[in-house]
RNA sequence: GGGUCCUUAGCUCAGGGGAUAGAGCAACCGCCUUCUAAGCGGUCGGUCACUGGUUCGAAUCCAGUAGGACCCGCCA
């Protein structure tokens, strides 16, 4: 319905300056979505802020530009209402026409972006030698779904995985594996350190007791730095060994993403404080030489210093996140860097954010953008731990996903004494575990923190996976019952909206491509989930109301269109979600 | 101490200037000889933390207060 709204809105203005003369050429009629169906499709809110200009009272503006407004070809004939509202409904041939359109359209309508960006989406970033767990969650979901819905909007999107796979502690991981698997550094491949989280625990236990250890480490980290072979070797077996177990996580969550770890800006790091000296910005520290943002302050009320280059001459994550910003506008032409990161991480971001700016860093065209989410937190409201109080490996949280779907999809079965497959139950428990998992996730406002509840995720009614895919479900037994192949039915085929169930649900269907576009461009995945769940609870009350197979034609015909609109919206929209749909469950 | 975010129905949350504040869950009452009832309808439930301010209009913006979470490491 953008398409109603933009030339709704040009109309509004042409009346306002005909009913007020070209003073009012720049005034904002204030369209918006009705607040209420009764009301129709849109109401104009531009009269009320009017009054106090031009000295009347906001109802009478509002019918003096109604008297210059002309839309009878999209609305039913306006209505002033309440203090000044304009209240706009939409003709039911237009509605009839709109969706007929969106029906024939291989995008269900949605224009792609007349501007299209380059758009780096940096998700996920787990640690190399360590396992992927529940804080790594909610990055990898809403960052896969961010780049999902602008992908589908026609931007150029690079997924980076900006993996740890730098720093002081590798120092003790290479000491650690040439010493326990000396193998390693002939043959990376043979390798198999098995659980890696045992792994970084031993050799961290022996860098912690073990002097002499810890002496090899520091020299191994300063061999790796330097390019040293063996090190270098030892340390691609241990990447290589991490990225196989990632991508098991990946794969499950049909996740794409591209690793491009912190060591690929280690070449580029000597520029930046190089740069940053040049430009006067960088101060020397305590030995350390540090930016000093302006805004931050640290515990003891002393300005709180960016630190570039530690006072051993080592680098630390805000050089490499200079480096990276520099990197992604100078050679991949970013126009938009999204970093899906939590929101601990705020004043990090503003930091380097703030020093990227002064430096000259962040062309005019550029965006950096930090797309902040709280914490998960269980039902006790405390950080989301095992029993036992350890962090939940994400490999176990779906685990336990996957098997509850599939204890209550058993149960179920055997209450309504169905036969199915082994095969079929094992599907259906992964695609409704894992879209469980993902949707309660993304369906919440995700700068608030969020509490995981299997149960809540689970539950088959209400704002959840399970109720979406069911809806989706039911069009496709009236498809397998009915025998109809929804891509042929007849083409000159047209929509009759009558019963107010159609209508409700005709309207939401065309309002797909006002969500996505205000999902791409505010990145907040909540309302997409929000638009396809009130689009289930429409397609299930006109499912209730108006039955399909056995309506008379043309009406039958005009149902099943709203069946494969509501549908095809469904598996979209959750596909954007990276949410898989069922054919049965 | 400084900063960021949060506080809306019993619970989990939407809504971020516009009409009487919405869902879901829970509780209670109805609806299956008819496309999967994993559904639909209804009832009950609110000082939008508090106090001021801005505005024609504030849950929404601003300031302050109270409570909560997180950040303030030469770790990433």
């Amino acid at each position: 319905m953008k398409a109603a709204i933009a030339t709704l809105e040009a109309r509004l203005k042409q009346a306002l300056v005909a009913a007020f003369g070209p003073d009012l050429a720049g005034a904002d009629p204030l369209l918006v979505p009705a607040s209420n169906p009764k009301f129709g499709d849109f109401q104009a809110n531009g009269a009320m802020p009017l009054a106090k200009q031009l000295k009347d009272k906001p109802r009478a503006i509002a019918e003096k530009i109604l008297a210059h407004l002309d839309v009878s070809d999209l609305c039913e004939p306006p209505e002033v209402a309440g203090p000044g509202f304009i209240n706009l409904r939409l003709k039911t041939e237009y509605l009839e026409r709109q969706l007929k359109a969106v029906q024939d359209s291989d995008r269900l309508g949605v224009e792609p972006a007349k501007e299209p960006q380059k758009v780096i989406v940096d998700f996920s970033s787990p640690n190399i030698a360590k396992e992927m767990h529940v804080g790594h969650l909610r990055s990898t979901i809403i960052g896969d779904s961010i780049a999902r819905v602008l992908e589908f909007m026609g931007h150029d999107v690079l997924r980076l995985n900006h993996v740890g796979d730098w720093g002081t502690q590798f120092g003790m991981l290479i000491t650690h594996l040439k010493e326990s698997s000396p193998e390693a550094l002939t043959s990376p491949e043979s390798v198999d350190m098995g659980d890696l989280v045992a792994f970084y625990k031993e050799a961290k236990k022996r860098f912690d007791e073990d002097d002499a250890f810890k002496t090899r480490s520091r020299e191994a980290v300063v061999a790796l730095q330097s390019g040293d072979e063996a090190a270098r070797t030892a340390w691609n077996a241990l990447c290589e060994q991490s990225r196989r177990e990632f991508q098991k996580i990946y794969d499950r969550l049909d996740i794409r993403i591209e690793e491009r770890g912190e060591s690929f800006y280690n070449s580029l790091l000597p520029a930046v404080v190089r740069d940053l000296e040049n430009l006067g910005l960088l101060v020397e520290n305590q030995g350390a030489k540090v930016v000093f943002a302006e805004g931050f302050i640290n515990k003891d009320g002393d300005p709180l210093p960016l630190i570039i280059q530690k006072s051993d001459g080592g680098y630390n994550y805000a050089t490499t996140d200079l480096a990276a910003v520099r990197q992604r506008t100078d050679k991949e032409g970013a126009n938009r860097v999204v970093y899906v990161v939590d929101a601990g991480q705020s004043n990090h971001f503003e930091q380097v954010f703030q020093v990227a700016e002064k430096a000259g860093w962040v062309p005019e065209n550029v965006e950096l953008i930090h797309v902040p989410f709280g914490v998960v937190q269980g039902e006790d409201g405390k950080k989301f731990k095992t029993r036992s109080g350890e962090t939940v490996r994400l490999k176990d949280l779906l685990d336990e996903a996957v098997e509850r779907a599939q204890a209550d999809m058993n149960s179920r079965i055997q209450a309504e004494s169905r036969e199915e497959s082994p095969e079929f139950v094992q599907d259906v428990a992964e695609k409704v575990g894992i879209g469980a998992v993902k949707y309660s996730d993304l369906s919440q406002n995700r700068t608030s923190n969020y509490i995981f509840s299997y149960d809540k995720m689970l539950a088959l009614q209400g704002n959840t996976a399970p109720y979406m895919l069911y809806a989706y479900v039911r069009v496709r037994g009236i498809s397998r019952k009915g025998g109809i192949d929804f891509e042929h039915l007849p083409p000159d085929a047209t929509v009759h909206l009558e019963d107010e169930a159609e209508f409700a649900l005709a309207r939401h269907l065309l309002q797909l491509d006002e969500v996505l576009e205000e999902v791409a461009l505010e990145l907040f995945p909540n309302r997409l989930c929000q638009y396809l769940f009130e689009l289930s609870q429409k397609f299930n009350q006109f499912y209730d109301r108006c039955s399909v197979l056995q309506a008379e034609e043309p009406q039958r015909t005009s149902r099943l269109i709203l069946c494969d609109l509501t549908a095809r919206t469904l598996k979209l929209g959750l596909s954007l979600l990276g949410i898989q749909v069922l054919e049965r469950m």
